[in-house]
DNA sequence: AACCATAATCGAAACGTTTCAATTTTTTAA
DNA sequence: TTAAAAAATTGAAACGTTTCGATTATGGTT
């Protein structure tokens, strides 16, 4: 491969001429310059990008990490952030954490290959990010998050998103109501729980409420739980599921079982994929702002590399979207007025 | 940030024994390695691997570049390509060609940024290709062909699975028939309705096949290219969408003039997307190998870095998914024999 | 004690750029 | 003409690694 020596001599120039000419600053002559640009033409001439990264000592790129590529990649989030990074002249890389330690991701953030990154991943320890993340090397962290001074977190209001839905579903008349989710342990997990509770204590429900709490939170997952569910008998009326994910799985054990949502059991998830809407029946569920977030998770990494100050941590509205997926428990049609103790 | 010649220093060693020691060369004592790699947790050393690759001159990792990361990327493909390079210990880096020839891929693409790409996008100019493959940098193209020594095309057999569908309607006793699709200059929307035209010469119904090309190949074009063939009246009875996108747009499209799918009208797509088993009616449509197109292009790839011989071109075949949205025409009930021409 | 083989360490060049400071060339002004 | 100013060009250092070949230290054999 032909390198910037190579056109220099073609050209009968110096090499800092030929990097003046190329990158296009004023200092040189127009005519050096054709002739120059000839050259590198001629040779089919390609600058070696990492050798100028390592000079400029500046990438002008960033990193969208998350657990999987080939997971659900909520387009809108992606969208958000790439037109940030367009705007501002930033190049946009996603890669995946996939393999721990080893992963990509993990050679990313800590191998400064990047400017900065935007982590949608669960599954890098603390303790990496917090060695990675750095004065001149933001991260930020989309519903996670860690103690560290170069770290920003963006979540979504989650414990209000919950509170929300199961109001949704007392308001209805649902009475008997359960929470499927999956590893207790997870905070976001933890979060949607402690809405759902808080809405059941609000209203002296808290007796009557049911916690299903296990593994990962995929539609298989889902669909295994409300499978289980079933088979234990005493079946809720109303259930608010951890994501969409996991209650598009639960309606599908409750249509290979005959149980109808929502005439026998009302479902709610919380995302609001693209999926959602065309499930059938269409998902009532609990919208993110997932432009939104992409765009601000993108705007805070640029101001941290501006080395502006920020918040450690924001926080997004959620909005419940009602579809077809809910309806008043048999015997309770109409409004039931709230009531609060 | 500390380099390596911080950690020679505190270390009390010299630069060259440092990278030999957190190389794991077996060269280095063990006291002195031992010695060094405190030295590098005390100063909370990174390599950087960009130097690392400058000085390597490999990257050991591979791009995916799509025309847009917000877009739909088939998880399935991702996942084959994914886990081949996992496999070989590559990284493997998304990027899109969004922003033409200042992308982030055309960037990664020409300046030497990684070892090979994989590239799913047809708005990259093929002379940025032709000008970017080399020898030692092989490109595999998927859904598209460039005449170029060092770039492998892998394709679809979209003639043979359009063929297929087209005499899955006529099978079923459909005689009007549509083939909707977009653009008509780009070569796959061409193979598609060359497979779509030689069913229906092979049956003898040129004379009833109506083609409608034109615009985006995406669910709003479905969607309005659709209600045109509506508006204009004489209704085929069975249409032939370019993917199913545009199937789902079209779908929707008359379902708000009431027109039943598929009662009144029966539809096949193409690509066989995730959302198509969800969609009412479950939409028929050609399936292609997904998984297996990513692991084939991943493996390819890997193939010409180890210098092996490659053919320019392969193909995969695609196989009929039947759904819902096809049914026999009015007075047409039950199978009906085909008969060739 | 002298020698040799082996192990451990080191110095320096290289990867391909960018950019500062210095030099040379050209232009302008007197 | 010549001096000064401006414009164009250049050499060399630097970015942070890796790796070759050379050097030094360590043991093992006679």
């Amino acid at each position: 491969m032909a390198t910037i020596k190579d056109v220099a001599k073609l050209a009968g120039v110096s090499i800092s001429t030929v990097s003046y000419a190329l990158n296009n600053h004023d200092k040189v002559s127009l005519s050096t310059k054709k002739r120059i640009l000839e050259a590198a033409r001629r040779l089919n001439y390609q600058k070696n990008g990492i050798a100028s990264d390592l000079k400029r000592s500046s990438t002008r790129t960033i990193a969208l990490i998350v657990t999987d590529l080939a997971g659900p990649h909520y387009a809108e989030l992606v969208k958000g952030i790439q037109e940030v990074a367009l705007s501002r002249g930033y190049d946009l890389l996603a890669c995946s954490s996939l393999g721990g330690e080893q992963s990509t991701a993990v050679k990313f953030l800590t191998e400064k290959r990047v400017d900065g990154a935007i982590v949608l991943a669960y599954n890098i320890p603390a303790a990496t990010l917090r060695r990675a993340a750095r004065e001149a090397y933001p991260i930020i962290l989309l519903d996670r998050e860690i103690e560290s001074p170069h770290t920003v977190s963006i979540e979504v209001d989650n414990e209000a998103g919950c509170h929300m839905a199961t109001e949704h579903l007392i308001e209805q008349g649902h009475r008997r109501l359960a929470y499927v989710g999956g590893n207790p342990m997870e905070p976001l997990n933890e979060q949607r729980v402690s809405g759902f509770k808080r809405a059941l204590r609000q209203h002296g429900l808290e007796r009557e409420g049911q916690l299903h709490q296990f593994g990962m939170f995929n539609r298989d997952n889902g669909y295994a739980m409300t499978k289980m569910l079933i088979a234990e008998g005493n079946l809720p009326t109303g259930i608010l599921y951890y994501n969409d994910e996991m209650a598009i799985g639960g309606i599908q054990a409750f249509r290979e079982y005959g149980i109808r949502v929502p005439g026998d059991v009302s479902v709610i998830g919380f995302d609001d994929i693209e999926l959602a809407q065309y499930v059938r029946p269409a998902l009532t569920t609990v919208m993110q702002p997932k432009y939104e977030r992409g765009a601000l998770a993108a705007h805070l990494l640029f101001q941290a590399l501006d080395g502006k100050p920020l918040e450690p941590r924001y926080r997004l509205p959620t909005r419940l979207i009602v579809r077809d997926s809910v309806r008043a428990p048999a015997g309770h049609e109409g409004k039931v007025p709230l009531r609060s103790e």
